[in-house]
DNA sequence: TGAAATTTTTAGAGTACTCTAAAAATTTAT
DNA sequence: ATAAATTTTTAGAGTACTCTAAAAATTTCA
């Protein structure tokens, strides 16, 4: 079985490689995993004859399918995870990663089967990210950013980018969450906010950066 | 913060000097553990700086109120997740040790609390065994095992002396779970096994061993 | 009380990680 | 095309555990 520690670099790898559409590099990985770009070199080393990527030295790293597999599982366990945070044990979600986190490196498959359906097979999480299903298919979303949209377009809240918390406090600051309806009231041209109206109720401007980071699906008028 | 490896070492000391009233000797420690004297022995040398305990070469080893602290909580975690995977996630009560094993390290005072009122505050896991309050204290119930029972004498099922899985699947195989009522019929002097009457129903012969690990509340006639 | 049995510790080494500093390779920019 | 900047690897060492084999201390028992 895989430790943590290798658990932890497979996941790294696949949202790195994820994100960039290539190989990820050692300073990524040290990056992501808060350690040293020596540290990385020597597990990619070590770890290079268990299957779970390739390794070419100087050229960074791409998973295998059985990587594929190991890193999706873990981030259906995560998500599933957080969504018994949030909807059984009333968490806020700018409160479940750390959390999720520790809980995805329990290892028992029943468990996973039995929390899913004690959920009710939950197809996103809390923040609005799709959970792979036990095949490790991800349900894939219709969605753009908030600042895509035109000048009185409208849609609903269904995601964020990244979810750290200080932008989901930010959104809590503003009562925005999962659901909550948005149309573009307008762009302002000189820092790219935006004003725009919260559920048919309050008018607000947001940053370009926030706006960047909402996902939105649109409403067809 | 503590290890893992640190959190399973004090909890085993806790467990045999409770059992044992006196010191936890190195052999009983690697015992528990599934480890070997000397690494024991290097262990406790290691940790004896930290405070949990009181270590004297030859003479074994006992808690010290941080220590005692320190296991009464990750009981009261272990507890209160076989409570969730019994009741929430319908596993049986001969499958969670493992899970609740590893659930156990999840570092979370929040989370503590808000699985703990989740469950409805429980005062006793799904083998029986009281789980300590947040302030590490046990409620601790009137108990006596089915072995010292007279005949005709009746009582409750209320917990299990070792919860290992033979013995639970033993007591799964003739339907006997905490609640089931038992009634002495008659002791058997050759082998001192028990003829019993399983809630009010069926007759059963039940082994010394067997009866030695069942708790029971007695019924006041 | 002293020999035998048992328990515990020490010695020495191994694994799975971590690090910093320096060297090597690659990429970028002129 | 070569120098500079960047990235990556190597070298060497440290921590937190693990082990086996042997030595030392303690306990048991005749």
């Amino acid at each position: 079985m895989a430790s943590e520690t290798e658990e932890n670099y497979i996941k790294a790898i696949f949202k790195i490689t994820e994100k960039n559409q290539g190989a990820a590099n050692t300073n990524a990985i040290a990056a992501h995993l808060s350690t040293s770009p020596a540290s990385v070199t020597d597990m990619l080393k070590r770890l290079s004859s268990k299957d779970y990527f390739h390794y070419e030295k100087y050229k960074g790293v791409y998973l295998t399918s059985k990587g594929i597999e190991m890193a999706t599982q873990l981030i259906r366990k995560h998500r599933l995870w957080e969504v018994f945070l949030v909807d059984k044990l009333g968490f806020s979600w700018d409160q479940v990663h750390d959390i999720a986190e520790q809980l995805e490196h329990v290892d028992s498959d029943e468990l996973i089967i039995k929390l899913d359906s004690y959920l009710g097979h939950p197809k996103y999480d809390p923040h609005g990210d799709p959970i792979p299903n036990a095949e490790g298919k991800f349900t894939l979303r219709n969605q753009v950013t908030l600042q895509s949209l035109e000048k009185n377009e409208k849609g609903t809240v269904v995601g964020v980018r990244e979810n750290d918390t200080p932008f989901l406090q930010y959104l809590n600051h503003f009562n925005i969450k999962l659901g909550t309806k948005m149309q573009v009231l307008s762009q302002i041209d000189y820092d790219h906010s935006m004003k725009v109206l919260v559920d048919d109720a309050v008018e607000l401007v947001l940053s370009h950066k926030a706006c960047s980071n909402l996902f939105i699906k649109k409403t067809t008028l």
